[in-house]
DNA sequence: CTCCCGATAT
DNA sequence: ATATCAGGAG
């Protein structure tokens, strides 16, 4: 039942915690960045697009644009381009500056470190929100991305569909301590072997924990 | 609920 | 050639 946080899911969340931990010791956030502000843009680029895709794009963007007002100084075509293959580029061009000219406006030209905050910015949601206020700033955050919707449903950890419902619901499950790496741990598992597509079952690591485990044939 | 869009797997 | 991946805003 959504709203039911059972003793059983508690501990069943804790173990797959464990046995990721195990199995990917060196997960960490996927985007690469130095600062605050840097994780910030990346992780608005990630919006429907895979951080690989992403890495690629900034390994170059970030050596040309370094603070909120480069972004601004550029033509909107200019930046378009520069962010082209992470798609939805023109979306993403607008909400980059619209983005960095309220960190002018309203946090003196830095990234503010609150969830609230960050979450004001725009194109920046729940998602984008705790990634970086959890890893650029520590602080206790679930990021529900498309991997941590779709895995912690295939383990039955949580019922709902709706990512701010999930984010609740996992944060009764997993110890803070454990909030910001539970979303590595799961988005690792996702795109390395809980593939959405085709999920290799027989190489999971946490299948005995999995409600959902598919044999193949 | 619809729109925004390229990259990659099938 | 087409389905699927990967969030936020209106």
């Amino acid at each position: 039942m959504s709203g039911t946080i059972n003793k059983e899911s508690a501990a069943r969340a804790s173990k797959v915690t464990a046995a990721l931990k195990r199995e990917y010791p060196d997960a960490r956030c996927a985007l690469n960045y130095e600062t605050p502000f840097q994780l910030l843009i990346a992780t608005i680029l990630s919006a429907q697009c895979t951080d690989a895709r992403v890495n690629i794009v900034t390994s170059t963007l970030f050596n040309k644009y370094r603070t909120p007002s480069d972004f601004i100084a550029v033509p909107d075509e200019e930046l378009e381009k520069d962010i082209f293959s992470t798609g939805f580029y023109k979306q993403k061009a607008k909400s980059i500056k619209a983005c960095c000219i309220a960190l002018i406006e309203k946090h003196g030209g830095d990234v503010p470190s609150g969830f609230d905050d960050l979450c004001e910015l725009p194109g920046v949601g729940r998602k984008t929100a705790s990634v970086v206020a959890g890893n650029a700033f520590g602080f206790p955050s679930v990021a529900v991305d498309t991997h941590v919707k779709r895995i912690t449903n295939l383990l039955g950890l949580v019922e709902s569909q709706d990512p701010e419902k999930i984010e609740a619901e996992i944060k009764l499950l997993v110890d803070p301590n454990d909030w910001v790496i539970f979303s590595h741990l799961i988005a690792t598992h996702g795109r390395t072997v809980c593939f959405a597509r085709k999920p290799a079952c027989s190489q999971c690591v946490i299948s005995g924990y999995c409600p959902s485990v598919k044999y193949e044939k």
